[in-house]
DNA sequence: AACGATTACGTAACCGATTTCGTAAAGAGA
DNA sequence: TCTCTTTACGAAATCGGTTACGTAATCGTT
């Protein structure tokens, strides 16, 4: 049986006064003697008293506590927004409460009741790739429970969202190749539906067309489960196409190491023959031979701001004010490293 | 503001009856008519009522969170064990508050606070580096809350706690090593003090002393920081011994890596030349050229195995019932790849 | 001395449920 | 018809706090 706290109760029996006194002693309000305030104080202190946070709750209508819902906590991205969520909640007084969708819409709408029944103060949510309805989100929101999406957002909901300005983080990745003097640059993108993939691509697709090269077909590539595997094949059906690539900007690093694969059993060097560049910047990216280029998804700083705008909508809910909901694209920023750098000295 | 839901209060007024009779009625007492019974439940269905869950805490006692604390969620290994974790608690009808440490004991005892005035119903604990003494989780074990402690434990607690085996882990590799033919068998060790460095030295030695083959002082390396930079460094100082290794076994998969780039740097081919086997099998480990050998480590398990561990606890605490301490390890797995075959036709 | 103001508390209501106990009304049995 | 048992509900206490309001006792003022 968990040991009972001393209580309010208790104290104020100890000393022959009432519960309010107590409560306001430790208070320090102004209308309870010194003598008494110092008295309860020192009980307080002797019996380690701690207020009962149930009883707070239920006073108040809230809990401290913030819902964070992920489709995988498995995932070096997604656990540098957990950290980046969990470091500003702690600094805000506030718990975080952690589920995960696995990918699975039915999952997140279970999870959610759980959280609404939780009473979380506030949700930050990354969407799954099943969820196209939001009526589980919504409710939420009657309820005045502010969310902020993060990541993976849908088109469908208005609230306030932070996303990783995708488009510009590949546009930048492409000019880079091709400021370095590559003409024929391939992407191997992502699957057709995540926004992400979609927005990668088409700043692949601009970076080209503002620096006037041509766009061509042949030079994009789908790996649909973003493995290294389908990065290495990809790359070898590039690699055998009468004009190849001589550089490739990849959806993500794990593909990227894939195509270096390819790369490298084909007998080309890397970056001389062919340059490679990636997307998400994981720990590897650095370790690999040669150390790899990739745009640095900010993820630790999407947890942050995230979390910072939710707080703002939580305090902004119990004033009484409304906040307009806003998106936020948070900056990437290329790494370059070797894999990517034109006539290098070997 | 936040709307308020549907009490039981309301339904009661709805019907012209008191509020336990609504509350009875909900829960199919067997004193209440039937028809009472339907007209609250029809009332408790239109207006979507759900219990207010902070009255329920407060007078159950009890808050269905369990706590987590880890010493960095951006971790492969832990972000696993925090995934298992959520799924078996999701499963048994609780909730997971996380928390990191971000290895500093006092963040540790402050957030250690906050979990004990949150009322988690229990613990699991993956202790900082700096953790020596353990008084604040003792206050948890005097107020019967349950606590676990999984992967970094310390010795002077006396709670069940989740272990992997980490000295079998690495006698296992070793002896894969030996097995395959390999004679000079290098380690690349991690730092002196934590246990599983420690561990994993000892299980690589054994492994040799068990197979006849002589321990050599001049085979053992130590990368403190556990960068792919030092596993760099360290074997080429073990391809410069008069008398160089013909395998290396690195405290895990980052050391691994940057050993691998050396022997290549070096001209030397893997395995032929020199064979390699990591610890942890990230995820990269399958992706490097050749694919890395690797010591799986069951981090899924480990969060299954803690929770479900807790969740015992958790029930007996509630029955007045007494579980003993006991320490559970959990197997490792060698993950033979390329990197650790011996004649490898290439 | 009578008055209002101040000091220092206590009473009661409340947050939203659960649970023990009590009881009016209806039905059953003699 | 009178008592006894059921049936079906209400009253009150409880969990542990907070807060609006009331009030006895003391003080200062004229």
């Amino acid at each position: 049986m968990r040991k009972s706290q001393v209580t309010l109760k208790d104290i104020a029996k100890m000393l022959g006064v009432s519960v309010p006194t107590v409560s306001r002693a430790l208070k320090d309000y102004p209308d309870i003697s010194k003598n008494t305030k110092k008295a309860v104080k020192e009980l307080a202190e002797k019996y380690n008293y701690e207020p009962n946070q149930f009883a707070l709750n239920l006073r108040k209508n809230k809990s401290n506590i913030i819902g964070v819902m992920v489709p995988e906590i498995v995932h070096h991205f997604f656990s540098t927004v957990i950290s980046g969520i969990v470091e500003v909640a702690d600094r805000e007084g506030y718990s975080v409460m952690l589920f995960q969708t696995n990918e699975s819409y039915k999952k997140e709408v279970r999870e959610a009741k759980v959280m609404l029944n939780t009473r979380v103060d506030g949700l930050l949510i990354s969407l799954s790739n099943e969820t196209t309805h939001f009526s589980h989100l919504e409710e939420f929101i009657e309820k005045g429970v502010p969310i902020v999406l993060f990541d993976k957002v849908g088109k469908g909901l208005d609230v306030t969202k932070v996303v990783v300005d995708d488009f510009t983080g590949a546009y930048n990745a492409t000019k880079h190749l091709i400021d370095q003097g590559f003409k024929q640059i391939a992407h191997i993108r992502g699957p057709k539906n995540p926004l992400n993939a979609i927005d990668r691509f088409n700043g692949y697709k601009k970076a080209l067309e503002d620096h006037h090269i041509p766009f061509n077909d042949e030079f994009v590539k789908t790996c649909a489960g973003v493995t290294h595997e389908e990065g290495f094949d990809a790359t070898l059906e590039l690699l055998k196409l009468t004009n190849p690539p001589d550089a490739i900007f990849t959806i993500t690093d794990v593909v990227a190491i894939g195509a270096m694969q390819a790369i490298k059993k084909s007998g080309l060097k890397i970056p001389n023959d062919v340059a490679v560049i990636g997307f998400s910047d994981w720990r590897m990216a650095a370790a690999v031979e040669p150390p790899l280029s990739s745009v640095k998804q900010p993820g630790y700083e999407m947890g942050k701001e995230s979390a910072r705008l939710l707080f703002e909508s939580i305090r902004a809910t119990e004033d009484n004010r409304v906040i307009d909901p806003t998106t936020i694209e948070l900056k990437t920023e290329v790494v370059v490293r070797e894999s990517s750098l034109k006539n290098l000295q070997n």
